[in-house]
DNA sequence: ATGGCCGGTGGAACCGGA
């Protein structure tokens, strides 16, 4: 079962795009972030076509997740528990059934900056930054929950963070960035050290590999990327991975998203 | 060394992104 994340960004300016790359990479799955559109305005008839199931959760202009399965898709849920006052929509779940039933979460998780600092340096968990690392209490705490189902679990999306410094190309202008500042990094750990392995680190190590580039100062013809886009598994999942990779190529395609799909191949 | 973009909204600039 082929498995790809891919943060679009913008379904109305991408569709093509995404077609195009679903007929190439024929996953069985692609867990999309950054929509930018509501339900309705999704144009789900272009992956019907494809053979897709869509399951979508929007909103207006921003953040937005859905959910392309081949394979039927059941007990949708939409939204992060644990805030019922969060408006945002960047948390959706399925199950897709294959040869084993796989428990999918896409993610959006906020980017976090501009991040504030108290005169000692150190950051203060307020505002948006506070909102994510908010955010990453309650992912911890789903996927505490999902874990304890001892069923093959997928966590995958934009999760805006660089693991560790290796990560970017140049680590030293994100010190004081949401995406790689120590906290952030830790609260990433905290769910990693529930028991879920990050496939792409499982698979492939050092320095190089990105997922994202700005669309600023020609960071991709400079290759000045960081790696941001994530699939975590639970220890059932981390069992049945076969490969993983990232579909760099796309970044230098007409029109591209800022980010690239990453995927993963499990024997599911 | 520095600055450089893009999508969505709405119909001009502005917000948000990373």
């Amino acid at each position: 079962m082929k498995i790809a994340t891919f943060n679009i960004n913008g379904i109305k300016a991408r569709h093509a795009a995404l077609v195009d790359w679903l007929k190439e990479a024929d996953p069985d799955v692609a867990l999309l972030q950054e929509i930018k559109s509501i339900d309705e305005g999704f144009p789900r008839e272009l992956f019907e076509d494809l053979g897709y199931a869509v399951e979508t959760h929007g909103q207006k202009s921003f953040n937005g997740v859905a959910i392309l399965s081949k394979l039927p898709l059941e007990d949708v849920t939409r939204g992060l528990p644990g805030n019922e006052s969060d408006e945002q929509a960047r948390w959706i779940e399925a199950t897709v059934v294959g040869e084993r039933a796989v428990r999918l979460c896409g993610l959006y998780l906020p980017n976090g900056n501009p991040v504030e600092f108290d005169p000692s340096g150190a950051p203060i968990r307020e505002g948006k930054y506070g909102y994510k690392l908010d955010w990453m209490d309650r992912l911890h705490a789903r996927a505490t929950q999902l874990l304890q189902s001892e069923e093959p679990v997928v966590m995958a999306g934009d999760y805006n963070i660089i693991p560790q410094d290796e990560d970017a190309a140049k680590p030293e202008s994100w010190r004081r960035d949401a995406l790689a500042l120590p906290e952030s990094r830790a609260a990433f750990r905290r769910v990693l050290n529930l028991g879920f392995t990050e496939a792409f680190r499982a698979k492939v190590t050092g320095p190089g590999h990105y997922s994202f580039w700005d669309y600023q100062a020609g960071a991709w013809q400079r290759n000045n990327g960081i790696r941001i886009d994530h699939l975590l598994l639970s220890p059932q999942a981390a069992d049945l991975l076969r490969n993983v990779e990232i579909d760099k190529d796309i970044r230098g395609r007409e029109k591209p998203s800022d980010h690239v799909p990453v995927w993963i191949d499990l024997e599911a």
